[in-house]
DNA sequence: CTGAAAGCGCTTACAG
DNA sequence: CTGAAAGCGCTTACAG
């Protein structure tokens, strides 16, 4: 047997002319029994079988370029998502998981786009639909309404966690100021009063629903909230880092407080490594809870309470909806919103506190 | 101006032949203008600029599978990784961020293909060769010969840490048994005596080559090899937590190591919590190393003592040797096998051992 | 019910 | 140097 090859002898894939011509028919008659639905039953048996017996001894694979210029689908979807110089994190890891697993189930591939900035990057999002995927994820993406409306009209769009309305764009997101509440309120029963809440970085919808979150459960408990224990950072293990060490530097003396609550695992990370440098031992000394339930969770010493976002889960409902949207051109979504529950993971970060104070130690 | 719709009235995106007609040339020319590279000087300069103008207006992309489809080449390459039940790990999200970057950079695509299985999953990897990519890199890869060699010969394949020679494959992997040789060094100087080495799944070329590594680091300090601290694993979390808790069991009331060697940084982890349920504190009641340097090393605490493999930067290169692989189908690659160096990195898990032997503690 | 033609949106080899 | 045609590998609407 022959293997295809082209002009310049490198082996190339079969085509349906090829498989056509290995079993003397026409590359249409082929295509009828391969790739065809319902024409595939006017072929008489005899031939459809020697179809498809010259189609598995050349290895024939209907060419994807060709069937996605014919139908206007590729079967292929993308996602968006910020990545610092090659640096890929824990929320983005548990979200492509979810992703490719119920992509994978409906037979489409996924694309996975890396932009530095949302702002800068903005324009970029036109570009990549041009043919190459029928529809976008946007991971947690800080667009502005503006930019959101020069997103192509042909593409159907879902985001994770984005953070304002986006015109035309489903929104996944989760119960956040619940989580937060439920979180502070598991510290309070816990016995702890001093309790400091990491912040997302300030005017962020997943930030400000936290602290709003956390403020309702003090309220609820009749604890007086003290700004002083409001600690901004960003979403990262650098931000919880550096701000907890400047805390630690500018409070030294002072009072510990016997809980802290972090935005994210993330910033929770941070936060435990100054601890560690600091002498303070988690939870004997200071007990700390995350947010969002990543694989960072489960491989930390000790291992960290946190509220669960089901990521994965909302990162496969992404492409079920996206897929909806391809389907239907056009249509309206059934709902702009959809958001999922939060659940309380107890590991080994919390405990309840020492009844003698600790202060904050020198720092390095 | 009006937007370009198809039949059903859903929106299109611009062609050629849309951006030809409002600019009153042809298709051909506007293709000249905007996507050819030497012909577009002969067009003259007023025409130009009003093929330019109307792109413009019309947002005009070059659709992809069209250009795929004439130019046999569609400007993506794929990546295929096991993934258990939609969880990936931290060794993908260093390779893929390390991809992502490079492939950004050449302006190619990336797709991620999941699979569940090498061996199960081998004949899937041929139907990935279909025109949605223009070549492939294999995550880890656990192929036979047998199944390499179904591979299809119209597509170059390059390999991270293959786990055997694969005909025709590229392969990026690290000098992992100097890296084991030198670790192992490295805790022998910081006074360790009673060492264990907790591997990866026995047979796998990158856990036998750590073995050997940590065996001629004892061997050059004259330290007789002892079999019993040889604690078989897989690469995994779970896996490190099942085999080091049953070791602990095995042998309670015996002297404990006072240093570990991990295959690897997830294994790692798993030894430091079954540790810390045991209420023994890293490093000071023993000392712990791992292999790798993921992002799961730098958010341990305390932070893991490690042997660095550039994975992000193993990723990229991973990109460049595919894409000149690309760019001359059939010309046989420079080198067969690219080794990165590996390099150690000094954090907080390992310390000098205590002068009093402590014994295996009872382990719930 | 079947087969041959037109078309998807590009690029490129080839006449003029 | 330019323009119109053929072709990439499929699918589908449409004659017979």
């Amino acid at each position: 047997m022959k293997r295809p090859t082209s002009k310049n002898g490198s082996p190339r894939a079969a085509t349906l002319a090829d498989v056509g011509r290995a079993a003397g028919v026409s590359a249409m008659a082929a295509s009828a029994v391969l790739n065809g639905a319902r024409t595939s039953s006017r072929i008489a048996a005899a031939t459809r079988k020697r179809i498809l017996a010259a189609a598995a001894r050349l290895h024939y694979r209907p060419n994807v370029a060709a069937r996605a210029l014919a139908k206007r689908r590729i079967r292929t979807i993308g996602m968006v998502a910020v990545t610092d110089e090659g640096a890929l994190n824990h929320y983005f890891l548990e979200v492509l998981g979810g992703i490719l697993a119920t992509a994978g189930a409906h037979d489409e591939n996924t694309t996975v786009f890396a932009i530095h900035d949302w702002t800068k990057d903005a324009p970029r999002l036109r570009g990549m639909c041009d043919g190459r995927i029928d529809g976008l994820i946007l991971m947690a993406p800080t667009l502005t309404r503006a930019a959101a409306e020069l997103l192509p009209a042909h593409t159907p769009f879902v985001a994770l966690h984005a953070n304002c309305r986006l015109p035309n764009v489903v929104n996944i997101e989760s119960d956040e100021e619940r989580g937060a509440q439920e979180m502070t309120r598991y510290l309070i029963a816990q016995g702890h009063r001093r309790i400091m809440h990491v912040t997302g970085p300030r005017g962020f919808i997943g930030a400000e629903r936290r602290i709003r979150g956390f403020k309702k459960a003090l309220a609820g408990a009749k604890i007086p909230f003290d700004e002083s224990l409001l600690l901004p950072a960003d979403f990262s293990t650098a931000g919880g880092r550096a701000a907890m060490r400047g805390w630690l530097r500018a409070h030294r003396g002072e009072p510990l407080p016997t809980a802290v609550f972090c935005a994210n695992d993330g910033v929770a990370i941070g936060c435990m490594e100054v601890f560690a440098e600091a002498g303070l031992r988690v939870p004997d000394d200071i007990s700390i809870a995350g947010f969002d339930d990543t694989l960072a969770a489960r491989t930390t010493v000790p291992a960290l309470t946190t509220m669960r976002q089901p990521l994965q889960a909302m990162g496969s409902r992404a492409v079920e909806v996206l897929l909806e949207r391809i389907q239907r051109p056009g249509a309206k979504p059934a709902k702009n919103t959809i958001v999922f529950p939060v659940e309380m993971v107890v590991r080994a970060s919390v405990t309840r506190p020492r009844t003698a104070e600790i202060r904050c130690p020198r720092i390095a």
